[in-house]
Formats: C-alpha cells, sequence, structure tokens
DNA sequence: GACCAGGCACATC
DNA sequence: GATGTGCATGGT
C-alpha cells in the first residue's frame, strides 16, 4: 500500500473513532438550505450559541427568506441578528448574499446551485463576505455537493498529529483530503462535524486532550512516516 | 475580567 | 504574499 493509502486508511480509522465517541453528528444544524446559508455567515469567528439567538429572531420577524432579507432594512436586520456578534459586519455580508440569490437567480437557491462544484464555488467566493469556509459549508450543507470544509480545528487536528500537508494554507488542506478520502457528501459532512465536535471537547483544554479518542493512533501515525513513501 | 468562538476583508509593508 | 487589524456579542 502507498503512503496515500495509508493516510486514507488511518483518517478513516479517525473517522471511526470520533464518530464512535460523539456519535452521527447531524449536520447541518438547520430546517432548510436557506438556513444553512445565513447560518453560514452568521458563525463566522462566532459560537453557535450565539447564532442560534440570531436566527431564532430572524424566524420570529419573520425574515428567515430571501425576498425579506432582501428587502429589508440594513439596520433592521442588524439588530435582529445583534446577538451572534459582529452584527453590522455579519447584516452587510448577509445582504450582499441574499442580493446575489435574488438578482442573479430569481431568489432560487436551485438555480444557483446548478452549475458544476468549482463554478458556484467560484461564484459564492465573488461575494464580498463568502470566503473559502463559508463557500465551502454552503456547497457541502446546503447544496449537497462534496467539497470538504476546513475550519480552524481540522487545522488544529492535523497540526497535533504532525498529518499537515507541505502547505498548511485553506486549499492544500482541503486538496489533501480529496486525496485521502472517498469524494461523498455523506462523509464530508459528518467528516467535518466530527472535527468541530473534537474541537470543541479538546482544542484549547490541555490536561484533558489525553482523553482524545484520537490519541491512540499517535504509534500508527508515527509508523506511516517510518514507512515512507510506500508500506 | 480575561479569553475565546464553526472568518473575512482590507491596509500595510 | 505575509502579516496585522477591525469587527462585537455572549459563554466559560
Amino acid at each position: 500500500m502507498n503512503r496515500s493509502g495509508s493516510i486514507g486508511k488511518l483518517l478513516m480509522e479517525w473517522y471511526g473513532a470520533l464518530r464512535e465517541r460523539f456519535g452521527h453528528r447531524n449536520w447541518w444544524p438547520a430546517g432548510s438550505p436557506f438556513e444553512v446559508c445565513v447560518g453560514a455567515v452568521l458563525t463566522q469567528n462566532t459560537a453557535w450559541k450565539n447564532v442560534v439567538k440570531a436566527i431564532a429572531n430572524l424566524k420570529a420577524e419573520p425574515a428567515l427568506d430571501p425576498l425579506r432579507l432582501y428587502e429589508m432594512d440594513l439596520m433592521q436586520l442588524a439588530e435582529l441578528i445583534r446577538p451572534c456578534g459582529y452584527y453590522n459586519v455579519k447584516a452587510a455580508r448577509l445582504k450582499n448574499l441574499v442580493s446575489h440569490l435574488v438578482e442573479k437567480h430569481g431568489g432560487d437557491l436551485d438555480a444557483l446551485f446548478l452549475p458544476p462544484t468549482a463554478a458556484l464555488r467560484e461564484e459564492l467566493l465573488s461575494i464580498n463576505g463568502v470566503g473559502k469556509e463559508t463557500a465551502d459549508s454552503i456547497i457541502l450543507y446546503a447544496a449537497y455537493k462534496p467539497i470538504f470544509v476546513v475550519d480552524a480545528y481540522t487545522k488544529w487536528v492535523l497540526e497535533r498529529h504532525g498529518l499537515m500537508p507541505e502547505r498548511n494554507d485553506y486549499d492544500s488542506i482541503q486538496a489533501f483530503f480529496h486525496a485521502n478520502l472517498e469524494c461523498t457528501v455523506e462523509l464530508f459532512n459528518d467528516f467535518h462535524a466530527q472535527f468541530v465536535a473534537v474541537g470543541h471537547a479538546f482544542c484549547r483544554k490541555t490536561p484533558k486532550c489525553d482523553q482524545c479518542p484520537l490519541e491512540r493512533f499517535r504509534e500508527r501515525e508515527a509508523e506511516i512516516w517510518r514507512a515512507g513513501g510506500s508500506s
């Protein structure tokens, strides 16, 4: 087995251990694809608990709808999403996303999601306020297309286990997972969610880190490096 | 009261 | 292209 095969096998064992520990995460925690899009913007550098409050406000208005958000006053939108922080910035970003959706696709998410993944990603990234993680979250969890979402916890785990690819930028890490895993929506969906779960449980909690379900793979990881290019 | 959270754009060098 | 900074609330 070559080295990439070994890594793929290890990653699946990681996934199995995480899944056993945390259970299937049932992501994305949202009632509709549009809610995923809104949540993806609101959760930028923000704890999900606070996003839940903001989304509840939008639902109560009710305003969790492309056209309503499109027509809503910017200041009013900012006030509704205040609990999730950066509310002025995020109100503008939501407006950008919704304006694109309404003006280019008549408010129809299915129309937005029609292009192939690479083209859709480029289109989303062209919207000010939609970066790589936000775009990929929308593609995976709202459009149901297989793309691996990389976040701070993903980087933390890879670094912690010495599995970081040559370059540690977003696209390189994403390519690493695409190269070593079966590219399916189901796997990418829950794998990313498991990284978030293990991050919540152990990242920055060094005293507890020895209880992390990934610790038992240390020896396997060392073996892979000893084996080098083949095994 | 300090520190952190499921980023991103923009300024500066 | 690498690095620094502003954005802001709520939980621990």
